[in-house]
RNA sequence: GGGAUCUUAGCUCAGCUGGGAGAGCAUCUGCCUUACAAGCAGAGGGUCAUAGGUUCGAGCCCUAUAGGUCCCACCA
């Protein structure tokens, strides 16, 4: 059924969206998936919200655009490509550039659809006939133009910096992509001996070892006292020949470990900080794989791990060692494979972030930009505010190549646009090659929001659906992207690329684990999809979880939504199988609503308007959770059955009425769900009515005064108050429905007769009545009925043979019990002085009516308590 | 080291601007009532982590404390 029916969306194309004048345009763009990708829980949520507004708004009537399309996720697809050649025996570096790129292209074509036609599985509303990609001609155009209008504004360059280096990939890292975990390492304590004072050492303290051959100076504290002396001195350099300098430099902490720090420029982005302050050299004591280069002397081509075992030994031979004190610290690890990082000084491109970061800021505070929840936008300020320069330059093969070209002849670089220049504008040569490095995946990524949509060119699209309305996305991912959106298209377009950014949290195992390959403890959204439907994943998702926080995942959760979508099929297919039995008007007829038809209209009027306010709030489990109430205990529990008898009866003149009201509430309730349960209230739309041909294209339910029955409301509240107890009675005698009971509603009001009177058809059978009888005193009940007391009303039902005397009182003394302690409540709160003279006016009112009515409850008690002889 | 967040019924979680504690699942009781037993009706179950404070009134606001989770961070 799924399958058919999104088949029908794609060819009426109703997903997509053109610029349109005589429509307000609502855009999102979609997280671009990695074209390596499979559909997982995470994106399963984070597309699901964005096709519960985006469908939301379509039926709104806004020019609804959902942007799509996918990511050529730079280091993800160049690891596996590698892998997939590898287990063919093919060696990257052995085929070159031109042939890796060729098949991983290849690879893209055959799994870059894959992800996609999961998104159709799980009724994704995006305008596919916009796919786009990140490497595609026109995103690759935009690529080109902000990196040289960038660099043309010098906040594009190439320096020697340190930089985070993987020796697994190979290639350099954004500080962003690195992950810190404690690791349980070891200090080791080293004496490095002063030059020329034999037997005097400075002892130094470090969690690496093995950089000792890296380091070009000691340094300590300027202020420290105890090392006054050896500033300026040389030491000599253990397991080399080399000589360093003591410097002095307010980056050492006095108090920490000996107070004396090894500085390897090369390999520790403090040191390198220290080094370019002290003008020290940098020595890169390591190859691309993290073993040691030629300047090791005999620990070269030693992996690092194995170089810093073999160096304790020599330095412990050498009586260099004083001591060895186990250390947890942090290290860094790459995020997707996990190798500990190293530092390394390489020349690399980077972003200055100063200027833009700023602007960035800005905007949050302007509220040009929101977060929701928005707490996150903390977590937004603080990594802007300490922010350093983007490395953007990665190693890699797969992704955009930097356009800066460098003359054969005399070396004159050139960034520009649209290739290699002719001819270099300093010596005249015309050969040229072109820079190797590939950009960061994320740099293209950050342009997604106007890229796809024509920039740099002016579109029409540009126009109208730019700056989108809100992004949709996990936290996790707000750094990577949402930051670098934001920065991006200030610079480039002037404008914040959305108003909102929506924050969900992760979803997790039935343990709160993270899902993950490693564990194993990842649910298929695919397979949920197929055992128990989209509709059912979809609510799941939505259901019991607040913005931005995680949640769990489990089959039971799945198992009730299945079962809602279960209840809503049978009710529809009740209310078509009589409206099929009968001749049905097309318009209600307003004379012969009967209350519990104006009651039912004024319930889902007014839930039209709470969910709308909940959706517009971003409280889409709230907006859900409305819906699905109203559906099975309103619609289903109460109205369906308050109406039934009216259905049965052939002479029942509100029998249509009634058809009426259940079509009409079915209807608007299955718009107000469709958002969230898009195929079973499409195939439940068209099978009921032939007007309109999609739910989804039909509009969405808004407040309509005439609508709006408040008496009646009462009314009917007031009867299920009388059911309720009358089963509650019954419930507790153990009578089954299927015994009949007499029923005696007894008020000396007259209104409250007339509303047992006018109720009466669907009373007698929610109260298990076999006759109803409405009466001003208790004349003809016979003394031992049992009774039901609601508010300025009591209900007596004489069953001969069931009446149990001690079962009864011990009921209504529970009652009493109750009705004790609200009355203890009001009255104390009605006696408090304070309460009267300081909280508002219409507090104290709803306080005084509760005293009224649990007062007159309590009379109604202590008199049936009384005539059953107890107290 | 800084920050965020959580602690509510046996379990998983809602509770949006402070005004009588909710849902789903689980448990117990009774029902095959002609849409639905994947259901219907009823019931039990919570000093809302702890201690203070603000307020007429606190699950909600403030301050501490304890425990959990997560993020950020250059302590060699």
């Amino acid at each position: 059924m799924e399958d058919r029916i999104y088949q029908k969306w794609l060819e009426k194309k109703y997903f997509h969206a053109k610029v349109n004048p005589d429509k307000k345009p609502f855009t999102i763009v979609m997280p671009p998936p990695n074209v390596t990708g499979q559909l997982h829980m995470g994106h399963a949520l984070d597309n699901t919200m964005q096709d519960i507004l985006i469908r939301y708004k379509r039926m709104q009537g806004y020019e609804a655009l959902w942007q799509p399309g996918t990511d050529h996720a730079a280091i993800a697809t160049e690891v596996k490509v590698t892998n997939m050649l590898k287990e063919q025996g093919i060696d990257k570096h052995e085929i070159g550039r031109e042939e890796f790129l060729k098949y991983a292209w290849k690879w893209k074509e055959e799994y870059g659809s894959r992800i996609i036609n999961q998104l159709y599985k799980l009724g994704a509303s995006a305008d596919w006939d916009r796919e786009r990609f990140t490497m595609d001609e026109g995103c690759s155009e935009a690529v080109e133009e902000v990196f040289v209008r960038l660099y043309e504004k010098g906040w594009i360059y190439k320096g020697s910096r340190i930089i985070n280096w993987c020796p697994v990939c190979q290639t350099s890292l954004s500080d962003a992509e690195v992950e810190h975990e404690d690791q349980d390492g070891f200090f080791w304590h080293i004496n490095y001996p002063i030059v020329g004072e034999e037997g005097r050492y400075v002892e130094i303290a470090t969690t690496r070892p093995e950089t000792l051959l890296g380091d070009t100076a000691v340094a300590v504290n300027p202020s420290d006292e105890r090392y006054q002396d050896i500033i300026g001195k040389m030491l000599k350099l253990p397991l080399t020949d080399r000589e360093i300098p003591v410097v002095a430099d307010e980056y050492v902490d006095k108090e920490f470990g000996t107070g004396c720090v090894k500085i390897t420029p090369a390999h520790d982005p403090n040191d390198f900080e220290v080094g370019r302050r002290h003008n020290l050299e940098e020595i890169n004591i390591l190859n691309d794989d993290a073993t040691m280069n030629e300047l090791c002397g005999k620990y070269a081509g030693m992996d690092r791990y194995a170089a810093r075992k073999a160096m304790v030994e020599d330095l412990k031979e050498q009586g260099l060692l004083v001591k060895v004190v186990p250390h947890t610290h942090a290290v860094g690890t790459h995020d997707r494979c996990h190798t500990t990082v190293e530092p390394m000084v390489k020349p690399q491109w980077f972003v200055r972030m100063k200027e833009m970061a700023d602007a960035a800021l800005e905007v949050v505070k302007t509220d040009e930009l929101n977060f929701v929840p928005e707490r996150f936008d903390k977590i937004y300020t603080h990594w802007l505010e300490n922010i350093k320069d983007w490395c953007i330059s990665r190693q890699l093969w797969w992704g955009h190549r930097i356009p800066a070209y460098y003359c054969q002849e005399c070396g004159e670089m050139i960034v520009q646009k649209g290739g290699a220049p002719e001819k270099c504008p300093k010596c005249g040569c015309t050969h040229f090659t072109q820079d190797e490095d590939s950009l960061d995946t994320w740099f293209s990524s950050a342009l997604w929001p106007f890229s796809t949509l024509g920039w740099p060119k002016q579109t029409p699209e540009m126009d109208y659906f730019f700056p989108t309305d809100v992004l949709v996305t996990g936290y996790d991912i707000i750094f990577f992207w949402v930051i670098r959106m934001v920065f991006s298209s200030l610079e480039q377009t002037g404008k914040s690329p959305f108003h909102h950014v929506l924050i969900h949290g992760l979803v997790r195992d039935s343990q709160g684990r993270k899902m993950s390959k490693s564990l194993g403890n990842g649910i298929d959204p695919l397979e949920i999809i197929d055992q128990y439907g989209a509709d059912a994943l979809r609510l799941t998702l939505m259901t019991g979880n607040a913005p931005g926080n995680d949640m769990r995942f489990y089959y039971e959760r799945v198992e009730a939504s299945r079962n809602f979508a279960n209840k809503v099929w049978n009710a529809s297919r009740f209310i078509m199988m009589n409206l099929e039995k009968a001749e049905v008007p097309g318009q209600i007829d307003a004379q012969l609503l009967t209350g519990a038809d104006k009651w039912i209209l004024s319930k889902v009027n007014r839930l039209a308007k709470e969910v709308t306010e909940n959706m517009d709030k971003y409280e889409l489990g709230i907006a859900v959770q409305k819906v699905y109430d109203f559906i099975w205990e309103e619609f289903c529990d109460w109205y369906i059955e308050m109406v039934k008898p009216r259905l049965y009866s052939e002479t029942d003149a509100t029998k249509a009425a009634a058809l009426q009201a259940l079509k009409t509430v079915l209807i608007q309730a299955l718009k107000l769900l469709h958002p969230f349960m898009p195929f079973i209230t499409e195939e439940i739309f068209c099978t009921l009515q032939s007007q309109e041909e999609s739910i989804m294209i039909s509009s969405w339910p808004v407040w309509k005064e005439e609508w709006n029955f408040e008496a009646d409301e009462k009314s009917v509240e007031t009867i299920k108050e009388a059911v309720r107890a009358i089963r509650n009675a019954r419930s507790g005698m153990n009578v089954p429905p299927s015994k009949k009971a007499k029923v005696f509603v007894v008020s000396d009001k007259q209104e409250i007769r007339d509303i047992f009177e006018n109720g009466k058809v669907f009373f007698a059978t929610l109260g298990y009545a076999s006759e109803v009888t409405v009466q001003a005193d208790k004349t003809g009940i016979s003394e031992d009925a049992v009774s039901a007391l609601i508010h300025e009303a009591a209900i007596y039902m004489p069953f001969a043979e069931l009446v149990d005397v001690e079962k009864e009182i011990e009921r209504l003394q529970g009652e009493k019990q109750k009705l004790e302690k609200e009355l203890a409540r009001s009255n104390g709160m009605l006696g408090n002085e304070k309460f009267v003279s300081r909280a508002p006016a219409a507090k104290i009112e709803e306080e005084k009516a509760k005293l009224a009515k649990y007062t007159q409850m309590m009379e109604q008690v202590k008199e049936r308590l009384a005539q059953l002889g107890a107290e």
